[in-house]
RNA sequence: CGGGGUGUAGCGCAGCCUGGUAGCGCGCACCGUUCGGGACGGUGAGGUCGGAGGUUCAAAUCCUCUCACCCCGACCA
């Protein structure tokens, strides 16, 4: 292997693949475009999930789980949703295999084959909503307020490791809401939770706003969503919260009596993120050394190598440390105490730098005599030597310091990468140099791909609280009421 | 689906043009010296060359077919 990873300017997506491999997050599997997460890559996921896990349920939601197989005739239901998935579904047609009589392995059973076949979810609202048929009755059963951790299927051209994978980990929230004001109220929340989380946690700053028809989601009124600026100057939608309106109530039938003793059709919303979110963590903060992790998601916060020759060396230095890391423990700070003895000091460094842990600390024995730690941060890559005494109360400040730096400098980056431009000419000029780009948009779904078509950017989004301030659509000179955010995109 | 590329040891690759004992680096095992930024020396283990056919005395190498994966597009979270 190599000790080199390419540069982010030399080549971005080789240098991404090279950090999620070499960083131990995943690979790929031997089925097309699925990948394995590995467990320090899961152990990221499962930071998120816990984080994102107790927000939903905090703004109370409950988790339910619902089955990975939808009945075709269940997607067909809803026209706009079928139409959107259709062209990247999985189907399971037979239920069985058998012995190849020609020779060796298995062929597939043509006596098994399903009278109807089964769908692998590509998105739940199939499923979900037709069990909802028989949950909702009364006003009294609203609202349903479900969250589901899963894994789903689509089965896209082209993929990435994180980014876009055939098979991928997310949670969806699948809400229905005695009235349109509740269920809009819903899909700003939930939106406004996954912003939180995205900013707070991951470190990355979020736009929000609404998709325009062209990029809503197959069977939504409307879309809205968190966009974030990678290190490359792409943009990536990192969560998308739709509000349904009664179109899924009305496919799938189901009725509620309000309290006007009247049949009603109840409101939905649904609302996700992906382990697309890692692949947003990895491009947002890391640099050509390695993953760099905010100290919110990362496994392991502090890792404390000792520097020894001997055993009795070793032995000296775990007796100064233990209650360091009894500390440590004490508050609730992961951390990893490496003495291995098989690998050098120099090795682990590396090593943890590429893994993205946010503090590291060395002792050894000269620390011993001078009441001394060694300690580097991850974000800056600096290291001083600090006095042993105390060291517990300045890496909590670290961390929390360290959680801030990032996020002021995926700021910085955003704000010095995004773009107001009035003229077609410019327009096309910034595109090419990445970033967001606010311009005028005359509103219709010909200029936006006309758009798409000449420059590969898209809307990301409508602002949600921009100003109003009209002005000429950049590509067509028509009248606009206020700036869309463009981009190229993942 | 279009364009490009790759399948040879656990990983990364060379060998193929011009057929003739399957090689290199990393990793791995053991021994010794090392150990505060990816150590060094020595010894050693490990491969039916993606698969199937064909040509040939002989195929990793030539021919045909096939499968898979990666990258760049169109589609998408």
């Amino acid at each position: 292997m190599s000790k080199s990873i390419p540069t982010r300017e030399d080549n971005y997506s080789e240098w991404y693949n090279e950090i999620v491999k070499r960083a131990d997050l995943a690979e790929h599997s031997p089925v097309r475009g699925c990948m394995v997460i590995k467990p320090y890559g899961f152990a990221i996921w499962e930071k998120m999930q816990k984080a994102l896990d107790d927000m939903f349920k905090e703004t109370g939601h409950q988790n339910a789980y619902f089955p990975l197989f939808v009945p075709k005739s269940f997607l067909e239901l809803e026209e706009q949703h079928a139409e959107g998935f259709a062209k990247e579904c999985a189907v399971v047609t037979h239920y069985r295999l058998k012995s190849n009589p020609d020779g060796k392995g298995l062929i597939v059973d043509e006596n098994s084959r399903l009278e109807e076949p089964l769908v692998v979810r590509p998105t739940s609202e199939a499923v979900i909503w037709h069990s909802y048929k028989n949950w909702i009755q009364s006003w009294r059963d609203l609202p349903v307020l479900i969250n589901q951790w899963s894994n789903v299927v689509r089965w896209e051209m082209r993929t990435r490791l994180f980014l876009r994978t055939s098979e991928f980990l997310w949670q969806e929230g699948h809400t229905a809401h005695e009235t349109e004001a509740e269920a809009l109220e819903e899909t700003g929340k939930m939106l406004g939770v996954y912003a939180e989380f995205v900013e707070q946690w991951m470190a990355v700053p979020v736009l929000q706003g609404v998709k325009t028809a062209s990029e809503r989601f197959a069977g939504a009124i409307d879309t809205y969503c968190i966009e974030a600026l990678m290190q490359d100057g792409k943009a990536l939608q990192a969560g998308t919260s739709h509000f349904l309106g009664q179109n899924f109530a009305r496919s799938f039938d189901v009725k509620f009596v309000n309290k006007e003793n009247e049949l009603d059709y109840p409101w939905a919303t649904s609302w996700g993120v992906s382990t697309r979110l890692i692949g947003a963590l990895i491009m947002a903060h890391s640099d050509d050394k390695g993953l760099v992790l905010p100290p919110k998601l990362a496994p392991i916060q502090v890792v404390i190598v000792p520097i020894f020759r001997t055993d009795e060396d070793l032995a000296k230095i775990n007796e100064k440390v233990e209650p360091l890391l009894a500390e440590l423990k004490a508050k609730g700070i992961p951390y990893k105490y490496d003495d291995d003895d098989k690998y050098k000091p120099g090795y682990k460094f590396a090593e943890y730098e590429l893994k993205g842990v946010p503090v590291r600390m060395a002792i050894g024995l000269r620390d011993l005599e001078n009441g001394t730690i060694e300690l580097a941060r991850r974000d800056e890559l600096s290291k001083q030597t600090l006095p042993f005494d105390g060291i517990v109360g300045h890496i909590e400040s670290l961390l929390a310091e360290i959680q801030q730096n990032l996020y002021d400098r995926a700021l910085s980056f955003r704000e010095a990468n995004t773009f107001s431009v009035d003229t077609w000419d410019a327009f096309k000029a910034r595109i090419e140099q990445g970033g967001f780009v606010l311009a005028h948009w005359d509103g219709t779904d010909e200029t936006e791909e006309k758009i798409k078509q000449e420059t590969k950017a898209t809307i990301r989004l409508i602002p949600l609280n921009s100003i109003e301030m009209a002005g000429k659509c950049v590509y067509s000179g028509k009248e606009s009421a206020k700036r869309v955010v463009f981009a190229r995109a993942y």
